[in-house]
DNA sequence: TGACAAAACGAACGTTCGTGCTTATTTTCA
DNA sequence: TGAAAATAAGCACGAACGTTCGTTTTGTCA
C-alpha cells in the first residue's frame, strides 16, 4: 500500500527529471536527494537502473495518455477528432505536461542510437502513438471526411514530424510562435485533404 | 602541427562516439581509450570536457556543412537549389555520415532542456542551419520560382520538421522507407508553390 | 497489543567520472 | 645535433555512479 504510493511518487518525479536531463542522466542519488529520501530505499523499489528506465517511461507514458490522448478521444470520430488529437499534442507542449518538453521525443532522440531493452521500450511507445494517428487518419477516411486516396502512413509521419519540429523549436529556440506554426502547417495540410462533396460540413470546424 | 593533427583525429572520433552517446554520454576515458591514448594526455588538448563538447559542437558542423550543406551549394540558387539542399540532407541520412544519426537533432533534444554555453552553441548552429533553409526559400522567391506569398520562416520550420521526422523513423524506428516519405512531403509541398507562369520550367526537375 | 512483513535507511563496495599535478617522451628548429 | 618547446603519459584526487548489505523504522493485521 504505501510502497505503491512512494513507488508513483518517485516516478511522478522521475519522469520530470528525465525529461530534463534525458533517460541515461536520470540518477539514482539525484532522485533520491529530489524526494529526500535515501538512495538505497529508492533503488530498491526497482532493483536496477534499467528497471528504474522502464518504469519512468511507463509512467510517462501515461501521463501521455491522459493529458493527449484520453482527451481527444471525446471528439467524435473521422476529421474532428484527428484535429482533435492533433490540437491536443500541441496543447500539451504549451502547457509544459512535462518541464523539459516531450518526453518522448527527446527518449527517441537519445535512445535511436543505442540496443537494449530501454530503447526497444522507447520505440514500442512511439510506435503505438504515431499508430494512434494513423487510426485516427484511417477513421476519417472511412467516415467519409477526407479523401479516400490518402497515404494513412505517409500523412501520419508528416503530422508526426510537425510534432517534433514544433517541440524543438519552442524548447530549443524559444521560439513562441513555434506551436503557431504547427498548427497552421497540420491546418493546411488537413484542410486540403477534406471531401469536397462534404464542404457543407466544413463550418463545423 | 602534431597536436593539431591529434586534436582533430580526437576529435573526429569524438563526434562520432558524440552522436551514438549524445554530448553528455560522451566520455573522456571512454574516448581515451578509443584512440588507444591516455586520459590525462587527451584531457590536455581541451582543458574541460564543456570545451570538448563546444569543440565536438563546432567538428561536427563543419562535417555537417561539408557533407550537406557546400554540395548543395553547386544547384543554381532557387528552387533547384533549395530542392538540393532538402535531398542533400536525406542523402546525408542515408550514408551514415554521423553513425548515430543526425549529430544535431540528436544535440537539440537532448539540450533543450538544460541552460548553458553547450546548449547555446547547439541553438546557434540549428539557428545558422534553418537560417540557410530560410535564405534558399527566400532566393526562390526571388527568383520567381515560388510564390511571393510564401513565409519563408513557416516553410523552413516545414522543412527542418520533415528532417527530424525523418531521422526519428529512419533512426528509432528502422523504418527503411522513411526517407522516401520525407522526399515526398517536401517534394509535393514545394511543387504545390511553384509559380504557374514559370510551368514550363517545371521539366528541368 | 504483539508479531510479522514491508519499507526505508546508512554505510560501504568497486568503478568511473572530470580534473590537477609531475614526469617522460617526442617534435621542432636554431 | 642539441636545446627548447610541445605533447603525451602517469598517478592521484574527490565526487558521483549503480549496487549490495545489515539494520532500523514503519505499517499491517490477527
Amino acid at each position: 500500500m504505501k510502497g505503491e504510493r512512494t513507488r508513483q511518487s518517485i516516478l511522478d518525479r522521475a519522469v520530470d527529471l528525465a525529461s530534463l536531463e534525458g533517460l541515461e542522466g536520470l540518477t539514482i542519488g539525484r532522485l533520491a536527494d529530489d524526494l529526500g529520501m535515501s538512495k538505497s530505499g529508492l533503488f530498491a523499489h526497482f532493483g536496477s537502473k534499467e528497471e528504474l528506465q522502464l518504469a519512468t517511461i511507463d509512467a510517462a507514458a501515461e501521463r501521455f495518455v491522459n493529458e493527449v490522448f484520453l482527451p481527444a478521444l471525446k471528439t467524435e470520430r473521422g476529421y474532428p477528432r484527428l484535429m482533435a488529437i492533433c490540437r491536443s499534442w500541441l496543447s500539451y507542449i504549451r502547457r509544459n505536461v512535462f518541464p523539459g518538453g516531450c518526453f518522448f521525443a527527446a527518449a527517441s532522440f537519445e535512445f535511436d542510437g543505442r540496443p537494449g531493452v530501454v530503447r526497444d521500450a522507447v520505440a514500442k511507445s512511439m510506435d503505438e502513438w504515431v499508430g494512434a494517428i494513423e487510426k485516427a487518419i484511417t477513421m476519417a477516411k472511412d467516415e467519409g471526411h477526407i479523401e479516400r486516396t490518402v497515404d494513412a502512413k505517409q500523412l501520419a509521419f508528416e503530422i508526426n514530424s510537425i510534432f517534433f519540429g514544433a517541440n524543438f523549436a519552442y524548447q530549443l529556440r524559444g521560439d513562441k510562435r513555434a506551436l503557431d506554426r504547427a498548427t497552421k502547417a497540420i491546418e493546411d495540410r488537413l484542410e486540403a485533404l477534406r471531401m469536397k462533396s462534404r464542404r457543407r460540413l466544413t463550418a463545423v470546424r
